[in-house]
DNA sequence: ACGACTTAATTCACGAGTTAGAAAAAGCCA
DNA sequence: TGGCTTTTTCTAACTCGTGAATTAAGTCGT
């Protein structure tokens, strides 16, 4: 625990990064209301604001009349101060997405792999970030940095552990970096459209959330105290992996009893398809839409999709147990699906496994998002960083 | 989230931090030494030192001869600058001890309670402080606070729920406050007794580690980026009543597959004496000892005691997978006592469960400190604060 | 015993920061 | 135009950490 001097900068960078997350995040505010809300004296918002409007990262927006005095300015974060870039690497593509500061997508570029093979992957997401550069028309040198989602374990410096892809201490983030001069963010992709969904989505205002995302595997993105939590290095929030029922169905990762055994969209088929039915569709999200119709009657299917409320509910109460969250998100391709139909189920399941006094604190939603927040989730890493800086750029 | 200023004064307090901190926890310390581990200049530390010796803090402790050169002057928080109580409430007793700042004990006073009732245990935590005043010839001003570890969940305003003395929002905070001027800080029982292990024990160097605590009840401090997390109401930590077989054991919270309806030493001995077997010991204590002497030879007791193992390893992996932890430490008298029989058996089951890589990650150790920390880890509290103020005292 | 050398701690002037309060700017209304 | 209100900027005062120079306090060789 390396505990760090303060100095007479960090001071001011701090100051500059209140008052430039302030700005950014509760959209055009007046210095006033800065000053209001940062407890900064009216004459530092005023000196923080001019430098930061000299360096261009802030400008003004208009103004808004008062009860007859001089009327407020407002101050937004310019769109076109400089440009971000996110990248999501899944099992069967890469999309590369170009955004401004106010996250407007301004380029997508999609490409599909059969084999997620490291040095393929790293000249998609290249290709892709000049693809995009060159369709949008924004000057590459203007290009704040690039975001890299990625679902696996990512460890601190950009070495992803992957098992879904194999992958196995592949040091993407390294590798990226050879074919750039733009500092290049690898994340979990749980993680990044955690991200999204906390500053765009249903995780809004929560300072202490969990994102639980349930697709063909199961994942969650911890937030603590405002942000991102990883753990030692990096590879918290393994949620799926958490034994549910000790002893029970095998899981991919080699365990027993994973919730993602009884929950991932994967294991929910084959539970199904165990008990001797039978489903129409092939592909495996139509099979599980299929499932839920199916389930709107009584019969296997919804004794199925019942199992999986209950498991479900189950690894949330553990989450409110253990974690003590003010929100829970649940997202996911199939996540959504369930949570849909089956919230106050939901709801309800959770409050019969977790303790009364933080289940009461709780509340438990659904994504706002979609599944293409990955790759702005992914993007709003060199953003948050520019925030946290103060809007000093990395040299 | 409220982002807030930082002036000129949080900054000396942040620096006077800093450097008290580093005294206090790495010895006496030169302040050449305090210069490079805070990376302050010479300057600045001669400065903050000046000042922590002027208001009584920080002392000189004799100098250590140097290859030729002038001698470094050692530094060390002076031990009797001022003096910290804790209490602990238990179902059957109370107890108050008080320490100086180098956490000697200098007096301590148990009460054993039949009913822990809101208003008696006030009345004897009360009682105690004056007493372990008395006894020690301390001056009750220079006493910086009492704080008091409850085995429940503890609001952040001192309001406690806890079903085991059965306490339903009793603000025994507020209440003790009532009877004294000393500040009074209350956290939970497994929180206090981790920080003691924290800074004392087992999780010296840590800065993400779990406590997990295995009694008749079973529960966990969680410690994130070096200081305890509690989540968004302080209820963050509940371990024990994860499910970790779903429909399993019925537990005492009114839900099924509990962690502790698995490894409370309690539900270890109702498992065994379901088998049809029985213990001579009544005390449960002492039947659970004797259940782990029976244990040694094959047969329904090693039968239940590999299977606790097995549980208590699931258990362990959720936290390694979900937290991420540096160290995981094992405590409570029930924890003790298989930990020192079992522990190289319940790291590699807990390899078992776990995912590969975060368990490279984790090391898995017992508790170094025994019981009575609890009362040690609650007087803790408001060193921690003193610390954390830089050595300003609460006005 | 003395002086050269080495290392530790303090002093001091300076630049960078925030703040309170005064002054200026910018609008409204009569 | 002049009075009024509200927002923003300017100014002087004060705090703090830093680097360079200085002082303090030893060791060691001769």
């Amino acid at each position: 625990m390396e505990v760090r001097r303060t100095t007479v900068r960090d001071m001011r960078r701090s100051n500059r990064s209140v008052i430039l997350t302030g700005i950014y995040r509760d959209g055009p505010l007046s210095r006033q209301e800065l000053s209001m809300r940062t407890s900064l004296s009216p004459a530092s918002v005023s000196n923080l604001v001019t430098e930061l409007i000299a360096e261009g990262v802030v400008e003004e927006a208009g103004s808004v009349e008062s009860e007859g005095g001089r009327p407020r300015v407002l101050l937004r974060v310019a769109r076109e101060f400089r440009y971000v870039v996110g990248a999501e690497v899944g099992e069967t593509r890469v999309r590369v997405e170009l955004f401004d500061l106010a996250m407007n997508v301004l380029a997508t570029v999609d490409h599909s792999i059969d084999a997620p093979e490291p040095a393929m992957v790293v000249k998609h997401v290249l290709e892709g970030l000049s693809s995009v550069v060159a369709t949008s028309g924004v000057r590459s040198e203007l290009i704040l940095g690039v975001g890299v989602a990625v679902f696996g374990i990512v460890d601190a410096d950009g070495v992803v552990h992957a098992q879904t892809l194999g992958w196995d201490a592949v040091p993407l983030g390294q590798m990226l970096a050879e074919g750039t001069d733009i500092p290049i963010l690898v994340d979990n992709g749980a993680n990044t459209l955690g991200q999204a969904e906390m500053w765009f989505g249903a995780g809004r205002g929560a300072t202490d959330a969990v994102v639980a995302l349930v697709g063909s595997g199961v994942g969650a993105a911890l937030v603590a105290g405002g942000s991102s939590y990883r753990g030692t290095r990096s590879s918290a929030g393994e949620w799926g992996h958490t034994t549910i029922v000790y002893g029970g169905r095998s899981c991919r990762c080699g365990a027993a009893g994973c919730l993602e055994a009884y929950v991932g969209a994967e294991d929910v088929l084959n539970r199904y398809r165990e008990t001797g039915a039978t489903l129409k569709a092939i592909d495996e999200e139509a099979a599980f839409a299929e499932l839920l119709e199916l389930a709107v009657a009584p019969g296997p299917a919804a004794a199925i999709v019942d199992d999986t409320i209950g498991y479900l509910a189950a690894g949330f109460a553990n989450l409110v147990n253990l974690v003590n969250p003010e929100r829970i998100v649940l997202g996911g391709w199939a996540g959504l699906l369930l949570g849909e139909r089956y919230l106050p189920r939901l709801r309800e399941e959770v409050g019969r496994h977790a303790l009364r006094q933080p289940y009461a604190q709780v509340s438990i939603e659904v994504c706002e998002l979609g599944r293409d927040a990955v790759a702005l989730g992914a993007a709003t890493l060199p953003v948050l960083r520019l925030l946290r800086d103060g809007g000093a750029l990395p040299s």
